[in-house]
DNA sequence: CAACACTTGACAGTGTGCTGTCAAAATGAC
DNA sequence: GTCATTTTGACAGCACACTGTCAAGTGTTG
């Protein structure tokens, strides 16, 4: 065929490509969406998403601020800061760290459990509205692309060609 | 059956639910990752993912900022700050507007276009890119999806039940 | 034309996340 | 035990999007 023009070399758009488009498009979509019925959801509960997603992360066991920032890949200074208020608002305390001086175990507190229990219950009815919505295994496919591509996404470092 | 409780009722997880919840962190997820994608791909151009985003709402035609904040449903205030932004580095300009003193026109200029073309190639050659790791049909079956659940959200105000 | 409602840009303030810097505390190497 | 490195919390500053308020401009209606 014809020879290569390593410069001039235009990116042809697979149709692959054209339909990931769209898939990135609706994903922007449905964060919106997403993240806008979680606010509907934590209002009531005095709540706002953020600290339902830092109070979730520390149901099971205590941690420090850094360690729950490590296990939802977010700054500590984003967690730091959101930990104060829910602290403030009496939803969490910390405790004494017997294996660290600074780094205090973070916990909620009884009313913190309880606004997050309250919110497992909408957002069950949530997503259980939702999904009667679609085809389940449809759903069970798209949740294994979204799988592949977030893989995807971890290994596209954008290697520089071929340093 | 049983009779209806309508105090303690307890939502009961469906499994579509659960699966649905999946894929709601799965989107988090790569809202994350496709951001993170758009902000390497501008940062050559010395751009970023919002600006972007606000100077291809005007390359078919000019437009007052509020029309593009409400072309892309964003607010007039960011879209403002970007577009003042843009301005000031050249990459777009504003024309005085024959229809209204006050809502003047937004377009690129030369340089604006240009930046904008660049990183048009930038993104198809990432889809391709991610795209090539996943089967087509599944891909299509996502969007799909993905189609399925931006209506449903949009649908579902929340409204009380049966008011 | 006058009175009204709506749109628009400007300005101020908030929430959320980020980066960067610093010093104290903890950890690991020697 | 000592010293360099890493982790941690505290503080400051930036980007982005939001809400709310105000005055200027536009349009609609009586």
């Amino acid at each position: 065929m014809s020879e290569v023009e390593p410069r001039a070399e235009v990116e042809p758009r697979t149709e692959a490509g054209d339909v990931l488009t769209e898939v990135i498009m609706r994903t922007f979509r449905l964060y919106g969406g997403f993240l806008e019925a979680a606010e509907v959801m934590t209002k009531p509960v005095g709540l706002t998403a953020a600290w339902w997603q830092v109070l979730g992360a520390v149901l099971r066991e205590p941690l420090p601020v850094s360690g729950i920032a490590r296990e939802m890949s977010l700054t500590r200074q984003s967690v730091q800061r959101i930990a104060d208020l829910l602290v403030e608002k009496g939803l969490a305390e910390y405790l004494p760290n017997p294996a660290h001086k600074r780094a205090k175990l973070f916990r909620p507190t009884a009313a913190g459990y309880q606004a997050v229990s309250s919110l497992a219950q909408a957002q069950h009815a949530f997503t259980n509205r939702i999904s009667a919505q679609v085809d389940v295994d449809d759903l069970r496919t798209t949740l294994k692309v979204m799988e592949r591509l977030v893989k995807a996404l971890d290994a596209d470092e954008w290697p520089p060609q071929d340093t």
